[in-house]
DNA sequence: CTGTTAGCGCATTCAA
DNA sequence: TTGAATGCGCTAACAG
C-alpha cells in the first residue's frame, strides 16, 4: 500500500503535491494557472514539492472543469503535401507561442471524412477548429454554425464564411498567373488543374484562369484545360497529354501541387525550350523553383504566415482581442516572383 | 431560463439525453461505449435523443473517468519537412482506423524543447508518446523511463531505445549507400550530411559511411565530409564547396534532407557530368528523383508504412496483443532504387 | 494571499 | 439489460 505520489509515475495529483507543500489544493492549482496570484515563498515549495512526486498536471480535468480545453483542433486535405504541411508548421509554431496544443488530421480521402472528423474533434471540445477546406457538406455547414466553437476557414477566400475566414484570394491568384502570362504576349495558355469536383480551390482557380482571358478578350480553349491527379507522374503525364494533342500552346500554368515543376520536366524531354517555345509559371513557389533551369516563376504564398495568423487570431479570442459576434474576413494576398522561366 | 439541450450547441449531457429517451445516464453512457450490450429498441431511442438535441460525447470527461484517452501524442523534428509529413501521415492515417486522434508538434528548433513539448502532453495522458528523435537529454528519459505512457521512439533502430523503437537503421541504410558506389568503383566518396550535433540520425549516417569505407579499406577523408543546413540553396552551396575544394570527388551521398537533388542542380550548373564524372545518390526517395535527369538512385525508406505500424502497435498496446512489459523491436528495413545517376 | 465547498460530464462498481 | 451511487482531478465562486 502506497502513495502514488511515491512512484514518480506521473499519478500523482494537486492533493500530493498540497499535503507535501502544506497547503490546499487550492493554492497548488494557483501555482500553477496564475503563478503571480501566489506568495513567491509559496510558490517555491510547491514547485519543489511538484517536482519531488514527479506531478504532471491533468489538464483533461482542468479543461473539464473550466469548460476551456488548450487544444485547436485542424483538418487539412493532407499532411503530407508540402502546402498544407507548411501551414501546418505556421499554425502549430503560433499556437506554441500561446501554449495552445494542436490536433491534426486529414479528410481528402473520402467525401464525407470532414464531416466524421470534424464529430470526432468536437468530442475533445477544442478552442477553435481550423478548416482547410471550404467546401462542406449542408449537414457540416448547419451544424458548425449552431455551435459554440470557433470556426476558421483558411483554404480559400470564400463569399460566405461559416466564421472566420484568414486566406489568399485563389481565384485572384489565377487570375495574377494568368495576366502575368498575358502581358507577356502569350495566347495559348494551357491550364494544368487539380479536378475540381475534388477541391474547391481548383475550382476557384480555374475561375480566376477564365476571367483573367475573358478581360483580355482572349478565347478560352477547353483543350488547353487539363484536370490531373497530384505529384510529379501525374503531372509530366498530364503536360504529354497537352504537348501531344496538337494544339497551339506557349504557355502553361501550373495551377496545383507540383504540376509547374512536372511541366517543365516534360518540357524538358519533350524538346520543348522554356521559355522560348513555353512559359511556364507556378502556383506554389516550392524552394526548389527558384533552383531549377530555368528558374520557375511562381505565386508566392505566405501558407506558413497564414498558420501564424490563424494562430493569433485563435489566441485573440480568448482574450477579448476579438469580439465574439463578429467574424473576421482577412485576405493575406501573394507576390508573384517574377523569374526565367516566362 | 432554458435547457442546453434545446440550443443544439453541442452543450448537452448525457442526461440530457436520458431524459428525452426516458432511460438513466448510464445507459445511454453504455450506448456510446459498448452499444452491443444495449437492447436493440432502446438503442434506437437514446441516438434519436441524442441526434435531436445534437448531444456531442464530452471524451474528456470520458478520459478523466476511465483513465484512458484517446489521444496519441507525437514530436517530430519539423511538421513541415516532407519525410516527418509523410511518417505523420501513414501515423494519422493508422490511428484514424483505430479510433485514435493525433496530435503533433515539432521539436528541433531549441534544443531543450522537445522535453517542454513532452511535459506538455503528459498533461493530455495520451494514450502513447511517439518520438522521432532518439537523442534526448538526460533527464527526459529518466522522466521518460519512470513513466507509464508507452513510449514509441521511430527516427532511428538503436541500442537503449526508452521502451518500444520501430524503424530502419540509419546506420545501415549509410552504409548500403556507400557500399552501392563502392561496386561500382567509386572511390572519392563525397558525404552531404545535416549537423551532426543537431541529429543523431545524421550521426549515425555518418558512422555507417566511415564502417563502410574502412570495411573496403578506403581511406576516409575528412574534407570529403561536408555539413550543411537542409534545404536546396543549402545543398546546392554545400556541394560547390566540395567541388571547389580542389579534391578528388567521384561521388556524393546526400545524406539528408533533399541534398542529393541540390547536389544534382549543382553538378550540372558547374558543368559536371552525372553520372560519369560524379555519381550522386540519395538518403530518401523523394517523388522527383525517379523524374530527373538523370534520375537519382535513392534508399526508399517505407516512412508512411512507419507511420502505419506505429498506429498498429498502440492500438495493440490497449487490447492486450502487446504485452505491457515487453519492449518491441523492430528493425523495417529499406530498399535501394538503383537509377541512372550512379 | 489562502482556504472551503461544490460540481464539470462521464464511467466504474455494484445491485437489481 | 438497466439503474443508483460515487468520484476521476481539477477550478469557479466565494469567503476569509
Amino acid at each position: 500500500m502506497h502513495n502514488p505520489a511515491d512512484e514518480g509515475g506521473g499519478n500523482a495529483t494537486i492533493r500530493d503535491v498540497a499535503k507535501r507543500a502544506g497547503v490546499s489544493i487550492m493554492t497548488v492549482s494557483r501555482a500553477f494557472s496564475a503563478p503571480n496570484t501566489v506568495a513567491a515563498a509559496t510558490l517555491m515549495r510547491i514547485e519543489s514539492a511538484a517536482g519531488e512526486i514527479g506531478y504532471v498536471p491533468h489538464r483533461l480535468a482542468g479543461a473539464l472543469r473550466s469548460g476551456v480545453s488548450r487544444m485547436v483542433a485542424a483538418i487539412v486535405p493532407s499532411l503530407e503535401n508540402s502546402l498544407f504541411a507548411a501551414f501546418l508548421q505556421g499554425l502549430s509554431d503560433g499556437l506554441a507561442q500561446n501554449g495552445l496544443l494542436l490536433t491534426a488530421g486529414d479528410a481528402e480521402r473520402r467525401p464525407d471524412s470532414e464531416d466524421r472528423l470534424i464529430a470526432e474533434y468536437l468530442t475533445l471540445r477544442p478552442r477553435a477548429l481550423v478548416l482547410h477546406e471550404t467546401m462542406h457538406t449542408p449537414e457540416t455547414v448547419a451544424r458548425l454554425r449552431r455551435l459554440d466553437v470557433p470556426v476558421i476557414e483558411v483554404g480559400d477566400l470564400v463569399d460566405d464564411p461559416i466564421q472566420h475566414n484568414l486566406s489568399f484570394s485563389n481565384k485572384d491568384a489565377a487570375a495574377a498567373l494568368t495576366d502575368h502570362l498575358l502581358q507577356r504576349g502569350r495566347r495559348q495558355i494551357g491550364f494544368l488543374n487539380l479536378p475540381t469536383v475534388l477541391s474547391a480551390r481548383a475550382g476557384r482557380r480555374l475561375d480566376g484562369y477564365r476571367a483573367a482571358l475573358h478581360k483580355a478578350g482572349v478565347e478560352i480553349t477547353p483543350d488547353l484545360i487539363v484536370e490531373s491527379a497530384g505529384g510529379y507522374e501525374a503531372a509530366i503525364a498530364a503536360t504529354d497529354r497537352l504537348l501531344g494533342s496538337g494544339r497551339q500552346l506557349d504557355a502553361i500554368i501550373g495551377a496545383g501541387d507540383v504540376f509547374a515543376i512536372g511541366a517543365l520536366l516534360a518540357c524538358q524531354k519533350a524538346g520543348r525550350r522554356v521559355p522560348e517555345d513555353i512559359a511556364i509559371v507556378s502556383f506554389d513557389d516550392h524552394e526548389i523553383c527558384a533552383q531549377l533551369s530555368p528558374a520557375l516563376t511562381a505565386l508566392s504564398i505566405p501558407r506558413r504566415d497564414i498558420g501564424l495568423r490563424t494562430a493569433k487570431l485563435i489566441a485573440g479570442l480568448g482574450e477579448g482581442k476579438v469580439l465574439p459576434g463578429v467574424a473576421i474576413q482577412e485576405n493575406v494576398g501573394f507576390t508573384l516572383a517574377a523569374r526565367a522561366s516566362s
